[in-house]
DNA sequence: TACAATTGCTTAATCGATTAATTGATGTAA
DNA sequence: TTACATCAATTAATCGATTAAGCAATTGTA
């Protein structure tokens, strides 16, 4: 395509008769500093804007050590949740003049780990990362290296590292007292199987509630689905579950999937929520609404959750010491809908 | 954060006692044409693996001329059918060992200049736009500096670019015939207010849909809402067109989020569908399966959208004539539902 | 008058990788 | 012995921008 040569330094320099480090001094708003002349500058500048100058930012970063560039390393950017933390990244990066570089992983740690290199070698300045299950050593690799990081949405207890977080456990606690004040006691759990902390922390916090409500957590409650085979084995687990002796009257749905698939199944067999159980799932959805119950939820703060997340990397990067780590852990709020209106007011 | 110092190809020469070009030679597999001895190669090899040596890309950039980098421009990566799109181009870019910088601008122009001029400085090889309204004269200027992009989803007909879209006006079309082959004879449209060609392409085709089965188009029945303000304008359009004299009994969605915002108004007034009128949308949503009737719609082939893209794009990288252009229009799919099902059938 | 300070600009090294041109050593044929 | 391949390596320019150091010419000061 015979891309035309682009406009460099040097072509200025020679058109307005002075060397390119004048042109440097002068384009970079150095001029003062560096003593150029005036009627000099005022020339180059004008140059500059004929030729329409564009800044090689390549040649720029390779001097400077320096590109402007941040990894957002993402499970899944055609989640919903993901996507949207996508656009906010995006958005604040931009109003640093940093420029995103994203790449998919399908929660798979080879991938990430794929990802992270050639993001590496292009010189990124540092990463948001949202983790996949067993990337753990990978982090390491990057505290190693220096290479700034902030974890978003997940985070490694084990390590230490910057990061910023919903507040998971009490997510599931608050949501599990919601349904046991709505006068349910047989509630359930449907959530990952992975060894992923924010999983770990919403299946704890769903505990803690039931126990702290005197309830003993029966066997068959908790579900954990395997999240490359979702559609299967929530149909199997929620088969189970419904044909117990003593079913379940309410259930939490510990991500926007599970709940997707299971109320896809319920419809298959007529079932409605809240009469089969009343429920309540964690993340934020357009069908929430229009769904014939209303589905009550727990809102994160995507918002925040991703502004603060790149201003703790942008800070970062302008720092030198390592040990310091800013962990952030933000609350989300419980949606009270029609999916969990009290079990007494439930026909 | 005191990054560590890089390995460089000089490191490595140094270590190896050569210089940096055979080392180059090596690790490009040029050993062999540039007739570098055997033991020196395995000297060499054997030292980059020890110190972990990883390219500098945007040093292999600057000096080639090629940044291996597509720029991708969107409307909104947070809008699902985008975020689709972001994924699969991340995905086959990736294969051709490309990577994708994102920029998102609000189908705003002004923001997709500034986004491209950004993206431009970095040198990106190529780009894959979806157009905002607006924007053709920022594609003439990609043009006139020879800079090769694939126009993806949406396209500007007076343009001659590359470019891979839904044949929108067949799949308006079709949906349009659905409809009246189910007996109906009033038939709206909601569409966005926009010049932007595949919307008019989805009006012009359930335009001609109507007029080649017999049905005179009726003022009111095609609503064109400003996509900058959605929600209210949906709820005035259909207040009056509910209200009318011989309201519609049937509707086509020419956009996601407007069936959406139909929907939710709908059910606030408590009106069903397809009771109060058929409706088929375009895009495809998690919802469509869960509200109390399944919707309709008009299935894109984003996989093949955006792998096509990428493909021709990736080609004219290659390439170095202007002339030619790729322009690929592909099929939906109308999948038929309960919400369009024959009047006949409607309770 | 002599030296210092200031002004306005250039030179050249640098970031890391690539590659055409060149060198020097060894071997081979006339 | 001379001429010429062949092999194995090095040198140095290059991509575009930055910046420390240096050089003249002019102005200021004692």
């Amino acid at each position: 395509m015979a891309r035309k040569k682009n406009v460099s330094l040097k072509d200025i320099a020679l058109k307005s008769g002075v060397s390119t480090a004048l042109v440097s001094y002068v384009l970079n708003g150095k001029a003062q500093e560096s003593r150029v002349g005036k009627e000099t500058a005022a020339r180059i500048l004008q140059v500059a804007e004929e030729l329409n100058y564009q800044p090689n930012l390549i040649a720029k970063s390779l001097r400077s050590g320096k590109s402007f560039t941040i990894g957002l390393v993402i499970a899944d950017i055609a989640n919903p949740f993901f996507a949207n933390i996508a656009r906010i990244v995006d958005d604040v990066a931009r109003k640093y003049n940093y420029t995103i570089i994203i790449g998919s992983c399908d929660e798979n740690a080879e991938k990430s780990a794929n990802v992270l290199r050639v993001m590496i070698n292009r010189k990124v300045d540092g990463f948001i990362i949202v983790s996949s299950e067993g990337s753990e050593e990978q982090l390491r690799y990057l505290q190693q290296q220096h290479i700034p990081f902030v974890l978003l949405d997940r985070h490694f207890p084990q390590l230490k590292t910057d990061y910023v977080v919903t507040d998971n456990h009490r997510a599931a606690y608050d949501a599990g007292i919601h349904l046991v004040a709505g006068g349910y006691r047989k509630i359930g759990m449907m959530a990952y199987d992975t060894t992923l902390f924010h999983m770990q922390e919403r299946i704890k916090g769903y505990q803690d509630a039931l126990h702290d409500s005197g309830i003993v957590l029966q066997e068959g409650w908790l579900r954990k689905i395997n999240q490359f085979n979702v559609s299967e084995e929530i149909n199997a687990a929620l088969e189970e579950m419904l044909r117990a002796d003593d079913p379940i009257d309410a259930m939490i749905f510990s991500t926007n999937d599970l709940a997707v698939n299971s109320i896809k199944y319920l419809n298959r067999l007529g079932l409605k929520i809240p009469q089969v159980f009343a429920a309540v799932s964690f993340g934020q959805a357009e069908w929430f609404d229009l769904y014939q119950c209303p589905i009550s939820y727990v809102k994160q703060s995507v918002d925040l959750l991703a502004t603060k997340a790149v201003e703790i990397l942008i800070k970062n990067l302008d720092r030198t010491d390592d040990n310091r780590v800013e962990q952030v852990r933000i609350n989300a709020t419980l949606v009270t809908r029609a999916s969990s209106r009290p079990k007494a007011d439930v026909l």
